[in-house]
DNA sequence: ATGCCGACAGGATGTCGA
C-alpha cells in the first residue's frame, strides 16, 4: 500500500496540481494538511472521481485537514483527543483495510508556532504534549500505523540549509525538537530517514527569496511510523518534482510503501 | 533589521504561514 502526505496549502488553489499528482503517484492513501476550507466547502466530488473516499476535518480560511483513500475509510476521527477548548482543524484519524491487514492512519497538521514567546509558541508545546498523548495510545494497539504530517519542526541541523537562519524560530527551538523526538522515543520510526540517511533532504521551501531554486528548504513533514508498519515499510522517498511544476505548494509530498 | 511570496477574506489591506 502506498501512503502518503502532503501540506497543500489550500486545496481549492491547489485543485489542478493536486488532481495531476494524484494521477502521476496513484497513491492509495493521501493525508492532507493546510485544506483551508470548510467540510462542505471540499471538493469532495473531484477525488471521488479519481477513485477516493474522502474523511475530511474542514476549517475557514486556515488548517483543515483531511484523509483520502481508495479503500473505504472506517473509525474516523475528527480532532485532536484533550483539546475541548481547541477549535483548530489540525487531526483526523482513520483506518484503513490493505490486502493483508488494516493500517491507522492520522493527518497531522501540527501549530507553527512563532513567534518564541507568544501565546503561540505555548499553544504549539501544548499540542505537541497531546499529539504525544495519542501517540502512546496508538501504540497500545500493536497494530501498523501512521502519523503523517506536517509537523512544523526541523529536528536536526542537518534537517536545514543553515541552521543559523532557524535559531530563532518556533521550529528549530528545542523545546520543539524534544517534542518531535519524544514521539519518536515511544517507538515512532521516521520512515524517511529509515530508508535514506541523506543530510539535506526537504520537505518544504518557501515562496520567498528563491529559496527553492537555491535549495534553501526544511525537513518538517514525515511519515512516522509504529514497529509493526515499520516492519512492514519497503521504501520511503519525498517528491519533490512537485515543487517545480505550476502553482506549486511551498510544501511536497512525502510517499511510503507499506506491506499491508 | 526587514522584506521577499502566496492564500484568504472581502472589497483595502491585515493576518497567517515557516
Amino acid at each position: 500500500m502506498k501512503i502518503a502526505t502532503w501540506n497543500v496549502n489550500s486545496v481549492k488553489a491547489r485543485i489542478d496540481t493536486v488532481t495531476q499528482w494524484l494521477k502521476d503517484a496513484a497513491p492509495d492513501v493521501v493525508c492532507l494538511q493546510e485544506i483551508k476550507c470548510m467540510d462542505d466547502a471540499f471538493p469532495r466530488g473531484v477525488f471521488e472521481d479519481l477513485g477516493y473516499n474522502c474523511a475530511v476535518h474542514g476549517q475557514k480560511t486556515y488548517n483543515g485537514v483531511a484523509i483520502l483513500s481508495k479503500r473505504p475509510l472506517e473509525d474516523i476521527t475528527c480532532g485532536l483527543p484533550g483539546g475541548e477548548d481547541d477549535i483548530h482543524a489540525r487531526y483526523i484519524e482513520a483506518v484503513v483495510s490493505g490486502d493483508k491487514g488494516v493500517i491507522r492512519i492520522a493527518s497531522v497538521y501540527a501549530p507553527n508556532g512563532n513567534p518564541l514567546g507568544s501565546e503561540k509558541f505555548i499553544y504549539k508545546l501544548g499540542w505537541m504534549e497531546r499529539l504525544h498523548a495519542r501517540a502512546a495510545e496508538i501504540l497500545t494497539y500493536e497494530e501498523p500505523a501512521a502519523l503523517m504530517g506536517d509537523f512544523n519542526v526541523i529536528p536536526t541541523d542537518d534537517d536545514c540549509h543553515d541552521p543559523a537562519v532557524w535559531r530563532n524560530d518556533a521550529l528549530f527551538q528545542p523545546q520543539s525538537q524534544a517534542a518531535l523526538r519524544t514521539i519518536e522515543h515511544l517507538g515512532w520510526q521516521d520512515a524517511f530517514r529509515a530508508c535514506d540517511a541523506t543530510p539535506h533532504r526537504y520537505t518544504f521551501w518557501d515562496y520567498q527569496a528563491g529559496a527553492w531554486q537555491k535549495d534553501h528548504g526544511i525537513r518538517i513533514d514525515f511519515v512516522l511510523l509504529t514497529p509493526q508498519a515499520t516492519d512492514r515499510l519497503k521504501t520511503c522517498s519525498i517528491d519533490k518534482r512537485v515543487r517545480a511544476w505550476d502553482k506549486p505548494s511551498d510544501h511536497v509530498p512525502v510517499i511510503a510503501e507499506i506491506d499491508v
